[in-house]
DNA sequence: GTATCTGCAAAACATTTGCAATTCT
DNA sequence: AGAATTGCAAATGTTTTGCAGATAC
C-alpha cells in the first residue's frame, strides 16, 4: 500500500476525514496488515494498546472510511464484513480452510461482460473460494 | 430455468433431497421468480398459501439446498442473503436504488486472472453494484 | 414404529442507534 | 464555548439452536 508520499494523517486529511487518534491507529492497522480483516479483528489487535477504544468507533470510523471512498467492503461470507484499504480494482481469494483472504491482481478491462449496457456501473466485485495452497499441503501431510 | 424435463419433485429426489412439501414450494417459488429472493421474501409470499410456515424452515431449507448444490448464495449486502437457482456460472448487477438484482452472462473462460495457480478455485462470484436503466429513467423525469 | 421434518421460542451474533461524556480547536 | 468525536448501553435485524410435536415411509 502506497499512499503517495503521505503520512497516515495526511492522507486522511486529503480525502476529507479529520484525523483524529482512532482513526489513525485505524487507517495504519489496515495498510500495515493486509490481512482484509473484519471489525472484531481491528478491534481486538488495536484494544491492547487503546483499551479506552470501543467498537462502536471502530464501525463508525469503517462506515467513513468507506463513504469517503478510502476503503471497500468485502462481502464474501454472509456472516462477516471484511475491509480492504486497497481500493485499486482487484479481487479476492477467500480460503474456506483457513479463513484467510488474499488479493487476486485482475484485468477488469479483459473482462467481456454482457448485458451490462442498461446499467450504471459504480463498482465491480470479482471473488474466488477454494482452498490455498498451504492448506492443500497440509491435508496431504 | 430448465430442470431439464423435470418436475420440481423429481428434480428434488434426483439432488438426495425429500421432496416434502415445503421444500417443493420453496424450491418452485425460486424458479418461478427469479427476483433473487432473501429468506423474508421467500416466507412472506409462501406464508399467504402456507400459514403454519415457519421462517425457520424456509432457514432450514435454503441451507440444505446450497449443500445440495440446487441453489447457490448471493452474497452482496452484508445485511441480507439472496438465493439464486441458476447455479449455473453467471455475474450479477444490483440496483443500489431500487434493490433489484439482475443477472448478468459472463463467460468465465474469457477472464484473465493473474496469482490464482495456486488455489484450488471451487468457486466463482462477480458482481455489480450501480443504478438500473428503469432508475436512471426515473431521476430524469 | 422409527427416522426425518417442521416450527415455535429463545439464543446468538453482527451491526446500528441514542445519548451523555470527552476531546479538539 | 462550540462542534465533532468517542464510547457505553440498549435496540435491531438476521440467522442459528434446542426441542417438542407432527409427518412420512
Amino acid at each position: 500500500m502506497d499512499l503517495g508520499g503521505l503520512t497516515v494523517e495526511e492522507y486522511l486529511k486529503e480525502n476529507g476525514i479529520k484525523p483524529s487518534y482512532q482513526r489513525i491507529r485505524i487507517f495504519e492497522y489496515l495498510i500495515k496488515n493486509q490481512n482484509h480483516p473484519n471489525v472484531d479483528t481491528i478491534y481486538r489487535a488495536l484494544y491492547k494498546d487503546i483499551p479506552t477504544l470501543s467498537r462502536t468507533t471502530v464501525y463508525n470510523t469503517m462506515k467513513l472510511f468507506r463513504e469517503k471512498n478510502i476503503t471497500q467492503m468485502i462481502n464474501i461470507e454472509d456472516t462477516e464484513t471484511r475491509y480492504d484499504a486497497d481500493v485499486s480494482p482487484h479481487g479476492h481469494f477467500k480460503c474456506t480452510q483457513c479463513g484467510n483472504i488474499f488479493d487476486v491482481r485482475m484485468d477488469v478491462s479483459d473482462m467481456e461482460v454482457e448485458g451490462l449496457d442498461s446499467f450504471r456501473v459504480e463498482e465491480t466485485h470479482l471473488y474466488f473460494k477454494g482452498t490455498c495452497d498451504d492448506c492443500i499441503e497440509e491435508k496431504k501431510s
